[in-house]
Parts: structure tokens; C-alpha cells; sequence
DNA sequence: GTGAAAGCGCTAACAT
DNA sequence: ATGTTAGCGCTTTCAC
């Protein structure tokens, strides 16, 4: 059902149509004129064609989000949050998986080149030379979400890391913990967990709380989400060496080191205060449930999506990092 | 960069150009050409334009998913093995969460009016009429995938899921098990939740053990995922009756479950064994691990985007269910 | 306030 | 094997 039906069918001519049908009305048409078209498109079943549109309009409205394999962890609310944002700006989004792809998230971008899209949100790479090729290339505008490249090369935003980790940790220490034990991977190639644990030094520090080197427990195999226990924590149990509390660097350590925990017969949080990170999904089924900081997902989404728009819309290129605060929730683990 | 442009700067026709840089290149172009066009189209950074494309073939080659609002849902890898098997097929994939609308799916479907998609493939709401309606009225093809509507009006993806309770069950009782708790929400509208539990009867009956009402236990409150434990299983343990195994409704009941089991001084799996049904992420970070059914997750979304392609191309659509069974994966609750 | 007509960039039919 | 041309359905001047 092309417009010329409707217009033949409301005796109008396709010019009227076009108007009284564009997504933000023309004032110019009468309303009796865009009652009879309504009918008459309504009647006929008529569905504009979005390609004709495109083609004539130049802009697609429709954003592509580019994520990388494993990316539906923790910010799938972040990626739900940024369709809502795009819906009310009017645009449409399209998810491309990285899927794999030899190249990574360059290779997934220059294959946008025939893809519908105005601009591209990239889940990470904000400092990938390729994608800045890529995306110069087709003249797309991207920007990312990103807490694990240190220098980027896009509009990027962040996670403030540091920040949540200290409050997590001053969270610990205003309930009088003293020896708090950090649990990490230890990959410190990746931003936001040097951020996290700078976080946690400064927490210390503005508290006056001795250092203790022991009290850093790096177990690299917890990456293995599988895990069962954390040996170094066990080990620290173990030497005898004392804590009364745990900050992870991220939620997903907390469940093997619960275990961990429980198996030494510590109560959580009478013993042991533990605070994660992410407030993921999982956080809540843990046992206890963990009290962790929330990242701003919902925010994330909306303010990339923003970003992107400005873009698209022509607006100097901030490239650069804007940090936005996760908030501390609240639960049973400390 | 149109088409045009790089006609001249390859010195020809724009068919030419159209031939060599199709998505399926046209056999009819010589490989010289063909080079020379392709050079050309790089130099001038040239991107096709898909909207002029899809106008010209009346297909957008695209599809949409439209997915209901939960925040976490259990669907997610689903929608990521659906991303990849458009992508094989040469289809770019919409996202468009129902997002509050008032409504419901049928008011998101409503609204793909003026999408430039090419099919629908809808989480859930298999039995809604208003649905049907709206793709009938946009003339866009809709498959579903969908376990808690009994009645179907679309081609229909499901898991098996009275068979995976069975197996479950069945597990159970080959190591043994006697007395086997069923641990639901007792939400019995929903087609699943009747399914899984008509599986554990065949279980039971296949094995010819005894029938006990009692070890059906329904937690209404434990649709709330922050609950803590399950009342309906204290209850059990301080009534004395006896069991040595909980078959779980699905993977979230295990985390408060296995709370409540803890708390009661039941070791899990040697006292009491644990099986659930999903295999979401968070089964792996429960304590124990969860073993549990895992749905054919990858599965779903392929033969889903299999499905609704099929109907794109114009074959018969095929209303009713189609069942893919999930697979036990065994870890050390049970 | 409304209509007539041009043209966005591509592909397919036809001609060579 | 390649060039010429028409036209997909819309929006946007430009008339009136």
C-alpha cells in the first residue's frame, strides 16, 4: 500500500498524505484533510515505508549497538536502558554481536557499511585505532561504553571505579571493620580494576588504617566462573592471618569466596562483612545476599545514547571520559 | 558517495558497479572489472545505501525481536544465538523492548508500522489476539518462542519442559532418591510451571513410588527473586517429614531453597540432592553449584530465526508448537 | 492549505 | 559481459 492509494482513496494528493502522515505532523494541513487521510491509510492498511523515507531523508534513525561475545553480563540493563532512551528520541536499534569475528570490534564495525545506521554505541575497544578507522571510513559516529581501556579515542562513558570502591570500602569501615581483605583477579591491564583498587588504597588511607600487604589477595583462576573456592583466601585463613571484612573487586568473586568462607566456618556478615561490585543479577541469589554497588546502568544507557545523538546530530566530538557513580545497595552481607 | 560517483571513477556503468559490490556478486561481471570497481569504491570510502537497496527489492532484510520488560531475563542467550543466525542469513536484527507501553506486545508489534523490518519473532504472548491482529494489519509474519501460553496462534518455539522435569526427576532417582520434594510457585496458569510439574508426576509414577501430597510444596511468595527462604520448606523440616531430594521449578527457587536447607542443618547434596530447571547463569554460583536442565538456549534462537525466515519467504505458516528438549547438566548439588 | 513534479540511490529488465 | 533506463515510495521545493 504505497501513499499514492491513500491519497487516490481520500481524494487528496500524496504531497497532503505525506504530511499529514510524517512521524512529527506539518501544521500545515487541516485537520478535516488529516482526519480523511487517517481513514483512509487506516482503512487500506497502509504502512510507510521506512526505506523510501530513508532515502529521501538521508537519516535512518536507527542506532547500532555493537557488542562484544560475552556481553550480555553485566550490562544488559545498560543495552535495555539505551533502546528505551533511542524509542523516545524516535530512533530505532539494531544489536550486532562481534560474534566472533576475526578483528574483533573493528571488523564488526566496518561491516556496518551497509547497515542502516546512523551512528554505532560499542561496548568497550574505546581505544581501538581500527575502530577509529572504521568508523572514519563510513563517517559513523561512535561512541563507547568503556572501563577497561585506559586511553580512548572516543566520547566514552565510565563507571567512576574508584570512587565506588572507596565508598564501598568506607561502607566496611563505618561498621567498624578494620582489616579489610581485597579480592581480585589481579589482570591490572584492565582500567577499572587498578580503579577499584585505588579505590579501596584511598578508602584505607583517608581512615588512617594500616597497610597490610597480606590483606590483598589476587587469585587470577576465580576468572573461571566455575570456581568452587578461593585458595588464597583459604591460605590467609589458614596462616591466621585476621580480617573482618572482604571487598570484591567485582560480584561474581562472591559466591566462591562465600564458599569459601563458610567452608572456614566464618559467618557472614557476623565474622566477615563482604561488598561487591556491579550489583549484578546474581548478587541477590547469593547467600547471603550481597551488598555490593550498583552500577549505573540505567544511566549509562541513557547518556549513551545521548551522546550519540549529539553526534549524529553534527555536534563537536568530545572524545574523552565522563564517569558517572554507582550507588552503594544494601543487603545481608555487610 | 553514490553509486554514480564510483561508476565514473571506475570508468563504468553504474550496473557494473551495482553487479560487482552486490551482496551476492553477480557471476556476470568480469574479474577485472570487478577489481577496478572495487578499488574505486574504497578510495571514495563509497557505502551502499541500504535504504535505497530495500526500497528497490521491496526486503529489508531485517527482523525484529520484541522482548518483554524484565530486567534479567532468561532469554538472553536466546536472543544472542538469534543475532548469529541472522547474521548467517544475511539479516540485520531490530531490538524493541515492550517498554511499559500500555498494551503490551500488541502495541509493540503495533508500532513496528513504520519499521523497516521484515518479521517478528515475540518472547512470550504466543496466544495474543490483539498480536495476530496487528500482524495481520501490518502484513508482518510473527513466530514466537513461548512456554507459558497454552494456546498457540502463531508458529511456536518451545521447551520441552514436561520431558526435562521428567529427566530430572528421573536423575534423581537414579542416584537413589526416594522422597522427592517439588518446590514451585504454584503459578499454575502458566503453562510451564503445569508442564513441570505433570513431569515430576511421570517421574514418580514411571519409578513406582509412593505418592505424597505432602512433598509438594508451592511458595507463592518466592515469585519475589530477594526472598530469603522458603517458608513452605521450613515447614516440612520442622513437621518432620522426611525427603532426600527437592526438585526445583526453576533455577532461582535453588538460592533461597538452599538457604532454607542450610539453615536447617541439611547438607546438600548428602542429605538432601538439588536439581533445577533453566541452567541460568546464576546456577554456577549458587552453593553447591546447581545441576539443573539447561534449556536449549542456542537452539531456540536458530530454528526461531529458521522459522520466521521461512515464513518471510513466503511458506506456509505452520500455527502450533514445536518442542526442543533441554539437557541435564550435572554439577554438585545433586 | 494543497497539488504537481523532481529526485534521493539503487537494481532489474532490456538492449547490445 | 556491460551500458542505458525506468521506477521503487517517499519528502520537498515550487506554484497556486
Amino acid at each position: 500500500m504505497a501513499e499514492t492509494e491513500v491519497s487516490r482513496a481520500a481524494g487528496v494528493g500524496v504531497a497532503t498524505v505525506s504530511r499529514a502522515l510524517a512521524p512529527d505532523p506539518h501544521p500545515d494541513v487541516s485537520a478535516a484533510k488529516r482526519e480523511r487521510v487517517r481513514e483512509a491509510a487506516d482503512l487500506l492498511r497502509y504502512r510507510p515505508s521506512g526505506a523510501a523515507r530513508a532515502l529521501r531523508t538521508g537519516a535512518y534513525h536507527a542506532l547500532s549497538i555493537v557488542l562484544p561475545d560475552d556481553a550480555w553480563g553485566w550490562w544488559e540493563p545498560t543495552v535495555r536502558s539505551s533502546f528505551l532512551a533511542a524509542a523516545e528520541e524516535g530512533h530505532h536499534v539494531l544489536v550486532h554481536p562481534i560474534g566472533g569475528r576475526t578483528g574483533g570490534a573493528a571488523t564488526a564495525v566496518d561491516s556496518l557499511a551497509d547497515v542502516p545506521t546512523d551512528g554505532v554505541l560499542l561496548f568497550g575497544s574505546a581505544n581501538d585505532d581500527d575502530v577509529l578507522r572504521a568508523s572514519n571510513r563510513l563517517r559513523l559516529p561512535v561512541v563507547t561504553i568503556d572501563d577497561v581501556n585506559e586511553n580512548v579515542l572516543f566520547p566514552t562513558l565510565s563507571v567512576d571505579n574508584r570512587a565506588g570502591a572507596q565508598a564501598a570500602c568506607e561502607h566496611l569501615i563505618a561498621s567498624a571493620r578494620r582489616r579489610i581483605v581485597y579480592v581480585g583477579t589481579g589482570s591490572a591491564s584492565e582500567l577499572f580494576v587498578r580503579e577499584r583498587f585505588a579505590g579501596y588504597r584511598d578508602a584505607l588511607t583517608a581512615a588512617g588504617l594500616a597497610w597490610d600487604e597480606r590483606l590483598v589477595v589476587q587469585s587470577p583462576e576465580a576468572a573461571d566462573e566455575s570456581i568452587v573456592t578461593l585458595s588464597g583466601v583459604s591460605q590467609l585463613i589458614i596462616t591466621g592471618v585476621r580480617f573482618d571484612a572482604v571487598f570484591c573487586e567485582y560480584d561474581l568473586l562472591a559466591a566462591p569466596l562465600l564458599r569459601t568462607l563458610r567452608l572456614a566456618g566464618l559467618r557472614v556478615p557476623e565474622d566477615v562483612a563482604v561488598v561487591g561490585f556491579d550489583d549484578e543479577r546474581a548478587a541477590q541469589l547469593l547467600d547471603p545476599q550481597l551488598t555490593t554497588m550498583r552500577q549505573p546502568y540505567g544511566e549509562l544507557g541513557h547518556r549513551a545514547v545521548e551522546l550519540l545523538l549529539d553526534r549524529i546530530r553534527g555536534n563537536a566530538p568530545t572524545v574523552g571520559r565522563q564517569l558517572i557513580r554507582p550507588t552503594l545497595v544494601q543487603r545481608h552481607s555487610g
